[in-house]
DNA sequence: CGGAGTCTTGACGAGATTCAAGGCCAGTGG
DNA sequence: CCACTGGCCTTGAATCTCGTCAAGACTCCG
């Protein structure tokens, strides 16, 4: 953050210099850009939404900043794993390569995310990463930073938690993709990323999208052409503007209560009355405020 | 395993007595059954498969073994977190509740799985356990457990592998679930069951499933009645017999290999003609050992 | 024996994929 | 500057898989 990091490169040095060598020569990418190369223990759990451990000691260990292209991969499938990754900036997806070589997208990672986890087990990553946008992104060293965890039994925790943050999100994954109808599954995707997206300061009702129709089908389990004519469907409805990739979501409280006719076939016999009159349109009736639609 | 425990409760405490005081006021069930109540973490790591630390203080520490009958819950959505589990014996359900009151079946944990991590997360459960038979479960308090892996780091990486290896588990879900056909999901389900019963030592071709169709249906994404004729047709072409919920594994090979006609809609152009013309019948194609079929 | 829960099987239809054709857009090279 | 090319997206029509609804059989238990 000092500035003038253009010419006087020392400066940004003058206060890490020691500590800094500690992994100065690994990766010689990505040298002055954008002025943020080393990033310490408090951005990193700032960055993870974590608590971070309120030790002076913090500040001595510094972590590596490295940047990716657009299409270049982070990590690979059966690379053999050392480091975390955080995403600073930028646009990811991670797949999975199926045994006939078809892509199966897993998660569109952004700010504040973290990559690498499934690499923890034997030491071998089992998914792929792919940079969407150019990407910055923050090297951590698994040792190094298990080795903090044991100093800092906050930082430790933290770990877990993310890790269980992200299980969680893969079971309800799991939920959506085993028992939504295509309409909802894309609906609830806009919302999400849109949610996503608010979170990290920008519009959650206006954005484009970074991924192909292709991508997006993948990710929800549905065909590209599925997810085209879905988005046509909304935008005639009025519930979002969509042109190519500009997305806008005029009515995100509807989308994110769309569902599937019967949702899986229920338990609820009251609701199926109404389920055939209405939700045909692709209406959720009994959303709290639906009383607008009419 | 010392005989005569019915008769002469004393004695199977005689070489544990000290220790156990630890945590014994804990939990007053399960008293004496099976005789087998304590384990110290020697026997935890073993069932998960992971090194065990090679110290002494190991012998201190004893976990507690709690029984539940089945239908019991051996936690429930929302309920506050503070330890994991360890299934030691018996058969269960890891379910999720939708927004319309929905199970959602995630996994079917068995002997030596962890159960719980979800709840690591904001310190409340995401997920439901309920057990399909009687179970013999091993409680893992987690501040007790992380403590433990401070003083020993190779536990502590041992659970953050064990963290990933179930995240992996649930990216291979997830691909499985948005890419294959229902044939090939219910195919994926069966050997991968035998896989996991030979692994604990039991048959793996012929064993009864503890879970209905409707259960094995929400875990696959499909409907009950798809997944009974799905197993009445493979049954009729000699891949499986199965009568009720006893079940023989007659062509694991085949069917670790059935697969969509096309699987997603596959890069492979080559493979079209052939798909056609023999995939219809089910069979795949590319086997190495396909020629015993004709 | 009767009843509840589970499983099987059939007929039908709706939703999603497949196949195909054409439009939009950006980058490239003449 | 423009035509050309390739990737991405849209839209239509035909097909097919899977879900829905319904009826009946099996099994377990009180």
């Amino acid at each position: 953050m000092t500035t003038a990091a253009l010419s006087s490169r020392p400066s940004s040095f003058s206060n890490q210099a020691s500590k800094a060598i500690l992994s100065a020569n690994i990766n010689e990418a990505g040298w002055r850009c954008h002025g943020n190369l080393w990033s310490n223990l408090r951005e990193v759990c700032d960055l993870l939404h974590i608590a971070a451990p309120v030790s002076s000691v913090e500040e001595e260990v510094l972590f590596q900043h490295v940047r990716f292209k657009a299409g270049q991969r982070i990590h690979t499938i059966g690379q053999s794993f050392d480091t975390l990754y955080i995403v600073n900036s930028g646009f990811l997806k991670t797949v999975l390569i199926d045994e006939y070589g078809n892509e199966q997208v897993l998660s569109f990672p952004m700010k504040g995310d973290l990559l690498g986890i499934d690499g923890i087990h034997n030491q071998h990553h089992a998914s792929e990463a792919v940079a969407l946008s150019d990407c910055d992104i923050i090297l951590l060293p698994y040792k190094i930073f298990t080795a903090l965890g044991h100093t800092y039994a906050e930082l430790e925790h933290a770990m877990f938690s993310v890790m269980s943050r992200e299980l969680v999100r893969e079971q309800l994954m799991i939920g959506m993709l085993s028992a939504l109808s295509a309409e909802a599954k894309v609906a609830r995707f806009l919302t999400n990323l849109g949610d996503r997206f608010s979170q990290l300061g920008y519009s959650g009702r206006s954005f484009n999208l970074r991924m192909t129709r292709h991508e997006i089908g993948s990710y929800l389990g549905l065909t590209l052409e599925t997810v085209s004519r879905t988005l046509s469907a909304f935008n005639e409805m009025g519930l979002i503007s969509v042109e190519q990739r500009e997305i806008c979501l005029l009515d995100p409280a509807t989308l994110k209560t769309l569902r599937r006719l019967p949702p899986t076939k229920a338990r609820n016999k009251v609701s199926e009355k109404v389920s055939t009159l209405v939700s045909k349109k692709l209406m959720p009736q009994w959303s709290a405020d639906a009383a607008v639609a009419a």
